[in-house]
DNA sequence: GTATATTGTGAACGTACATTCACAATGGAG
DNA sequence: CTCCATTGTGAATGTACGTTCACAATATAC
């Protein structure tokens, strides 16, 4: 053993992102501070140099989904001004997000970080709420640019558009990757694209 | 204590049962054997004559869930003929059945469940995909009586219409109820029959 | 280089839980 | 009623885990 000492800011990144991969690879039940240790080299006392419990590790850890989602949000922003090209993009960025990372689904849907710290739910909520707000602002310039149904609402079409990730997600993931993600992403857009489109009106 | 002696087959009924509410009421993680025994006036250890052990439980509980799922298909069926009809009865009583058993999803979708017993994961595939293909045979009679777009692939459609329900009952869930569900769902499937509907072709 | 705060270690403790077992109560078959 | 299989009980065991603590090693300020 006898690991090298480094900075705290150094070790809350890397057990953060040692958990995010604990949970990712073998779920929320193996997350635990010996596990998180083991990743980086350190013995599992040695955490609570840099984390006051287990419950502060799952919060850090949702700071950082949160970062990653809204990290992507920007990043289709970024990249294309047509707001439903943004939806496009944003929809293929975020499966492949949850492919690579599935700790994602993992940690916002399990029910197990809510019995934790109270108020956890309402974290979580937090950034599911914050999430669905960046794409309903996407949608109403849509509206407003004439690519999107102005008669509908941008709200119920977010969390439609959240509804074209999470069972495909859900697939992919129990049917072990037997389930062809990116074909189904691309019908369920289509799909998407008719429910919304401003053609029919 | 004391308590009367009854067939295993009503035990098991009774264990299934109180296990299905722990997890609506407070998660996977409270799912354990001495809770299931308190909630049927037992002790701990009587569960073992009636079950191998958790492991067993679980699969109980996913049949049952199954079940209850597959019930839904059979009693929209019986109830309309109109293919279209009865997918709106289905989302709205699936809705319904999440909102009043909290632990379906919590169950289908929390991956501790996964990582019990071997070849849990291809259990809940099983039940994913059997309800898949049920809704799947519906939207293909749609198909074949005009009601829904042909050109569509049946598999996608009844992926999207996963997920309706999913994205919402999630929200509603995480909101502590705040969320109105029912409006989301009418909403939604306001959008659905736009993306499906056999007029737009 | 020395002092001090920071970080790492190993052992220990408490708790929650699944599971087992010897024994007691009970209910139905004969 | 009697016998025996079934069901319930209480205690005990083993394990996994979160957390704490006294102590050691190391980095950093001076």
């Amino acid at each position: 053993m006898s690991e090298k000492k480094l900075h705290t800011r150094v070790r809350q990144e890397q057990i953060v992102l040692a958990a995010l991969n604990l949970v990712a690879t073998q779920g929320l039940r193996s997350l635990n501070v010996a596990a998180v240790a083991r990743r980086i080299g350190l013995v599992p006392s040695a955490i609570y140099r840099h984390f006051k419990g287990k419950e502060e590790i799952i919060d850090a850890v949702l700071d950082h989904i949160r970062g990653m989602l809204q990290g992507n949000v920007d990043g289709v922003c970024e990249e294309a001004p047509d707001s439903l090209e943004r939806l496009r993009r944003l929809l293929f960025r975020h499966i492949r997000l949850i492919r690579e990372n599935l700790a994602i689904p993992r940690v916002i849907f399990s029910e197990d970080v809510y019995s934790g710290r109270s108020g956890r739910k309402e974290r979580v909520y937090g950034i599911v709420s914050d999430y669905l707000s960046r794409v309903e602002e996407i949608i109403r310039q849509g509206q407003g640019a004439g690519r999107i149904d102005p008669g509908i609402d941008p709200k119920a079409v977010s969390i439609l558009f959240l509804g074209l990730v999470q069972p495909t997600a859900l697939l992919w993931h129990i049917s072990n990757g037997r389930f062809d993600v990116t074909r189904q992403a691309e019908k369920a857009w289509k799909l998407f694209t008719r429910a919304v489109g401003a053609c029919c009106e």
